[in-house]
DNA sequence: CCGCTGTTGTCACACCTGTGATAGCATTTG
DNA sequence: CAAATGCTATCACAGGTGTGACAACAGCGG
């Protein structure tokens, strides 16, 4: 085979690149030109690699996907199981952090998403993916809160869920602004009240 | 005084015309010439009354600040005083339920308020707007909260704001497109889970 | 009536975009 | 060595954008 460079390499440079110009832009500032600029190669390389312009985008929401998939089966549900109250709490704020813009690469991971996550509103190219990150986040924790005998995993999750959309958004976008102490308090504080209080109508509550 | 045409009536149809275009293709979308063509105009009137690009966003972002705004405060925060259960949760998922993409109005203001959020992050004329929103909207709901006697408001209205952010993100994107009725369900159980659980710490919880 | 003024309508210009085409380079393979 | 192939580098083109400039029109004031 002819390899004179390691091709993936080269296209997950250029997808970095890529991701450092939508943290910095958004969107809408990804052009070929740009990509080209940041990454350091000629727009002809960057043809070469992605032909198109819409293949780039396809390539880099692939890309934020992937990783976030990995991070959703990080840790494995069992690990949960026999958890109660306050370990219990511990094990999955541990987990779902994973999910929350905490660190540099977290945030940079957030906001591409976030980009691509609205994007796909208006541009159904992002969908597959969009939507299949959603359907796995619902059911690997719903998984988790079944493994964890939550009264109702399914609407617990939904609530989990969008708790962790709307702590992303307003942590990553300056209508919040929200710290990454208080991003972490907040969902500590959310899990608390879903597996200590247990708010279902007819399991008492548990103590440890 | 020369008033010919309703000068303010008109900068509100180029802006309703913004809207659609907004809903239609995101913010990308919003030329000059395509606002001039959706709302009937040529683009040297729309230039009349707007006379920048950045001045017509500006207008836009704003329009949709003062109708939130307007949702926010329309139930006033001393109905909720003396309630408690199932009322208080009423009270407050009724009035909360402005906020949400419930019908098409509703939905349309959500679009374009999450395209503006988003674009915030990156171009700062519409960070004014978007903040002032988001403090007025946790201001009020910690009032809400605290009138209800709601233990930790502060607390509790940043967990809220951030489910309310997560429902109409997933609502609005194809990201999770939930429908009305699950978003109006997933609300109401976490105005119960806050208001009839007492998750606090030190308060046992209470059974009605 | 004329003229003032708010409103429309149309140019052209510079800039940026994706893309097709193509030539040149480098390196490995035969 | 020669050839093939992966890669780099440019060119030009069509389409879209905001914007400056300015002419043309409409209706009210005098």
């Amino acid at each position: 085979m002819i390899a004179r460079i390691d091709l993936d390499q080269r296209r997950k440079d250029v997808i970095e690149a890529a991701f450092r110009l939508l943290v910095a832009e958004g969107l809408s500032g990804l052009s070929l030109r740009k990509v080209s600029a940041e990454s350091g190669l000629n727009i002809g390389s960057v043809r070469h690699y992605f032909d198109d312009h819409r293949n780039l985008l396809v390539a880099a929401v692939t890309e934020v996907g992937r990783r976030m998939g990995k991070r959703l089966t990080r840790y494995p549900a069992d690990v949960l199981a026999g958890l109660t109250g306050e370990p219990a709490v511990e094990a999955l704020q541990v987990w779902l952090e994973e999910l929350l813009p905490i660190d540099e690469e977290r945030r940079v991971e957030s906001i591409v998403l976030t980009e691509f996550i609205v994007a796909a509103r208006v541009n159904p190219i992002f969908r597959p993916v969009t939507e299949q990150m959603a359907a796995d986040m619902r059911q690997v924790i719903t998984d988790a809160l079944r493994v964890l005998e939550v009264h109702d995993p399914a609407e617990e999750a939904e609530r989990i869920v969008a708790v962790l959309g709307g702590l992303v958004l307003d942590s990553v976008t300056p209508h919040g602004s929200l710290g990454v102490e208080r991003i972490r308090a907040t969902l500590r504080a959310h899990l608390r009240s879903v597996l200590v209080a247990t708010p279902g109508a007819d399991a008492p509550p548990i103590d440890d």
